[in-house]
RNA sequence: GGAUUCGUAGCUCAGCUGGUUAGAGCGCUAUCCUCACACGAUAGAAGUCACAGGUUCGAAUCCUGUCGAAUCCACCA
């Protein structure tokens, strides 16, 4: 023992030196693990470098460190890839509103000194979230550390992009997409969310029609009119086209009859806008339609829409609307909740609008996946269990976007990303010849001014990360990793992304499992957010007020895979109490005792010491087997109630007067391995403690428990007996409010080992002598006691009487089971067994109840 | 319109392939500043496991339906 221990932990003043101690060490880094051989990987999901780290990424943090931790500890060649994400629209849009605050946006800087502005503000994100991971306790490898946009990230994605388009998997199409005119760029499909609005219904007169719209201003737009086959009221009109007047603007219809059209809705007639919305596009695709695009892509009406060219969507409905209503031509407006299309980035409402741009083919066969395709070979690799998902019912929600997945449009009008390794000659205004290469094809040539999108760059990270394209020792030696944990908010941005990437590129799976952790929600469970700051918990607070372990302890137990967490400060704060209850056990064992030699293979020698030692075995199996199974909130749990309700509660107290020679090795023994099982959790406490022990290397490579072989189920009864007996008599000392130091006379009345005898004197405060007054006495099993004048035994009488009840109600039920012949037929001959033993026991019990009440 | 999850003590949740009289933490009640810990100790109260059926010797656990909460997907003008 170097020094006294305080009589509280304090996180705080320990934390960063033990961080750094580790960190120093060099073993975050896998090649310093000199013996390891089987490597355990995870890519850390990169944060986004816009800001600081959130409690969704203490989660994380909290439980890849766990399992790094674990593994590196088991003897794993154990790799946790560090990194952040460069976040093109987030980080583009943090740095416009930045210059928005200064009056000025991002065309009076143009393209080239934005971009350094842009990274600029990442690189403080970065050293901050750098700092932040640290105060988790992640024992990440830093020397790996990699950013998306770094130089060697930045050529994965060209060689990608090269790669792909030469298997026509990657091509330039015009079509409709997803447009953010408050972002000016295109979106991918699941970056739109959906959402239902209040909104009117406009009925306008349209020719023979009447045409319901939520949107009149695209009516202008019209080049198609749909209607059912079967529709008796249209049927004259179809194949004809008409030319409609909308208030002074005319269009010119064809009209066609389809099944998709739905004769119940609105009037039963559709107006087709081909260049403004994804099922009309199909229509006009369908049945040869004209397209005009009479919406920009600033939002604003084009001159295509004649007298409200310039105006901005908005504007022009109301003023179409207005005109409309002038000439009689609106019919009635209906209030309805339509389901609007909304930026998942800045929640402004979607354009469909027609655009040419770079998407990735999920459907085309590729040699390179044995003739599958992207899709198909996705589906494939979780299909047969080369990748693994917890919890397994994402299986069907993956499988399910899979299938109905479209081409993924990848191309982004946004400034700051990856640029495309796709060049136009100079005089290619149209952009209709581009050269793909990673090098400039020379100086007439311009390079493509779209960027990727994020999602891109993320999808190759598991491999990228490790060097590829080049064959490095790294990527041969940790690929694929064995965990990707990340939020099932992400499973499809990102987890099955980099599966379609990962397969192509690598010809195997980016990982083994996918451990998908829930949501941290606020106590009424809703989501914490920006605009609610109050319900905000800031992990970094949290770490100040409670410690890191109590932070991660809390984000550990009581949670389980897939499922939404609630946490709040006094969640965080018992864990806390649970990191000191610890540091107390240890203390008193390190100042009560000198450590013994030879504690690592303790000899028990009473019942209680085989009893605890017959506990802790099991609890090293359970947790282990936990861990391996991803239970890591219930493993938390079982360590939790070993430590204080089994260990503290009871072993420690009992080692007070049961003084054998055997206590100071059982004690040393446990508590040395409870650091080892709990370090994955609580690292820092546990490797503060671990001083104690004068070891020669830190907790963090100390091997992983073993189970030391102790199965003594008959000790373990008789413990769990004697819990019983102190329990009872405990209880009726506080029924009879005898004091807590006064003392108890009894007489034994079944025989009882002498150890038995010691634990109750000594937990129960009982005296044991023969003579013990007949008044006020009461009988309990193996025991009479006195317990002076206090004692009222009508009240007494009362209390065994129900106790008989309960008893007698379950044997009957117990009894009435074992006699079932179905019951002997069906159950297995363990379970009968059981049965039959607890009857026994439930018996001797009932029968002593009897006799106490005879006493009476 | 498809799909998923959840509904267990006042609150937050465990309970994995059906097998003790259903558990924990917080809160609550009572007694204690007992020589590791008041961020503590001891004892206790508290649940028809949403509801209704079914399968089974046996159901909180499996199946069906109902009600309630939430989430995801989807091109309803």
């Amino acid at each position: 023992m170097e020094k006294e221990l305080a009589k509280a932990y304090d996180a705080s003043k320990v934390e960063d030196e033990i961080y750094k101690e580790w960190e120093d060490s060099g073993f975050f880094n896998p090649d310093n693990l000199k013996d390891a051989k089987k490597p355990f990987v995870i890519s850390m999901p990169p944060p986004n470098a816009t800001g600081k780290l959130h409690i969704g990424h203490a989660m994380f943090l909290t439980l890849e460190d766990l399992m790094i931790r674990y593994h590196r500890m088991k003897g794993d060649k154990a790799l946790w890839i560090p990194g952040t994400d460069h976040a093109a629209i987030a980080s583009n849009a943090k740095v416009e509103a930045q210059l928005k605050e200064k009056g000025k946006t991002k065309y009076d800087f143009g393209q080239e000194k934005f971009i350094e502005e842009v990274q600029n503000y990442i690189s403080n994100s970065q050293d901050t979230i750098r700092n932040q991971i640290r105060k988790m306790g992640s024992s990440c490898d830093w020397s790996r550390e990699r950013f998306t946009m770094d130089e060697g990230l930045t050529n994965a994605v060209q060689t990608m992009f090269v790669d792909m388009h030469k298997d026509d998997l990657i091509y330039q199409g015009f079509r409709i997409v997803n447009w953010c005119p408050h972002c000016e760029s295109t979106l991918a499909d699941d970056e739109v969310e959906h959402k239902d609005q209040d909104a009117q219904l406009y009925y306008m007169k349209y020719g023979p029609f009447i045409v319901a719209t939520s949107r009149p201003e695209t009516k202008l737009g019209d080049t198609g009119v749909a209607v059912h086959p079967k529709d008796d009221r249209y049927k004259e009109y179809v194949g004809q086209v008409l030319e409609v007047d909308l208030a002074g603007h005319k269009i010119k219809v064809k009209v066609f009859a389809d099944p998709e059209v739905d004769q119940e809705f609105g009037s039963g007639v559709i107006g087709v806008t081909p260049a403004h919305s994804q099922v009309d596009y199909a229509f006009a695709d369908k049945y040869g339609l004209e397209m005009i695009q009479v919406i920009d892509q600033q939002g604003n009406m084009t001159k295509e829409a004649g007298k409200y060219a310039g105006q901005s969507v908005k504007e022009a409905r109301k003023n179409f609307v207005k005109d409309l209503e002038a000439v009689g031509l609106l019919d009635k407006v209906e209030d309805y909740s339509q389901a609007t299309s909304i930026c998942y980035r800045c929640g402004a409402a979607i354009e469909p609008l027609m655009s040419k741009q770079w998407f990735v083919n999920v459907n085309k066969a590729s040699k390179k996946l044995g003739k599958q395709s992207l899709k198909e070979k996705s589906i494939e690799v979780v299909k047969n269990g080369d990748i693994n998902i917890v919890p397994d019912r994402f299986n069907k929600i993956y499988f399910n976007w899979m299938e109905n997945l479209h081409d993924w449009c990848i191309s982004r009008q946004i400034w700051f990303g990856h640029r495309m390794p796709v060049w136009y000659k100079l005089d290619d205004k149209e952009k209709n010849s581009p050269v793909v290469q990673v090098e400039s094809p020379g100086k007439d040539y311009i390079q493509e001014s779209d960027t990727l999108d994020t999602w891109f760059s993320s999808s190759l990270w598991t491999f990228s990360t490790l060097g590829w394209p080049e064959k490095t020792k790294d990527l041969k030696e940790f690929h694929p990793t064995q965990v990707m944990e990340t939020g099932y908010d992400i499973l499809f941005f990102w987890v099955a992304r980099m599966i379609m990437m990962t397969t192509y590129a690598m010809g195997e799976v980016p990982f083994e499992n996918v451990y998908l952790h829930g949501l941290v929600r606020t106590r009424d469970g809703s989501k914490m957010s920006k605009s609610k700051p109050e319900t905000i918990i800031d992990p970094l607070d949290m770490i100040k007020d409670y410690g890191t372990d109590a932070l991660r302890l809390s984000l550990l137990i009581g949670t389980s895979p897939g499922n939404d967490i609630k946490l709040y400060k006094e969640k965080i704060a018992s864990y806390r109490n649970f990191v000191n209850k610890l540091w107390n056990v240890s203390r008193f064992i390190f100042s009560t005792y000198e450590k013994p030699a030879g504690y690592s293979d303790p000899q028990p020698e009473t019942a209680i010491d085989k009893a605890i030692l017959t506990l802790f075995d099991d609890l090293i199996n359970k947790t282990t087997k936990d861990f391996d199974k991803f239970q890591f909130g219930q493993a938390g749990d079982r360590v939790y109630d070993f430590v204080w309700h089994e260990f503290a509660d009871w072993y420690l107290e009992i080692s007070k007067f049961e003084k054998t020679e055997s206590k100071p090795q059982i004690l040393y023994y446990i508590l040395e391995n409870i650091l080892r099982l709990m370090h994955p959790m609580i690292p820092f406490v546990t490797e503060t403690l671990w001083k104690n022990l004068d070891k020669k290397e830190m907790l963090m490579i100390a091997p992983w428990p073993e189970q030391g072989g102790y199965d003594h189920k008959e000790e373990l009864k008789t413990f769990r007996k004697a819990k019983e007996i102190i329990t009872d008599i405990r209880n009726l000392r506080a029924v009879y409010q005898v004091k807590p130091k006064e003392i108890i006379n009894a007489k034994i009345t079944k025989e009882i080992s002498a150890e038995g005898q010691q634990l109750i004197a000594n937990l129960a405060k009982i005296n044991f002598t023969n003579d013990i007054s007949k008044k006020g006495s009461v009988s309990l099993e193996y025991l009479d006691l006195a317990l002076g004048e206090v004692i009222d035994l009508d009240q007494e009488k009362a209390r065994l009487e129900k106790e008989k009840k309960n008893l007698e109600n379950y044997l009957t039920g117990l009894e009435k089971k074992i006699k079932n012949i179905k019951y002997l037929d069906n159950a297995p001959p363990n379970i009968v067994e059981q049965d039959k033993l607890r009857l026994e026991e439930k018996k001797a019990e009932f029968e002593e109840l009897e006799r106490q009440l005879d006493a009476i």
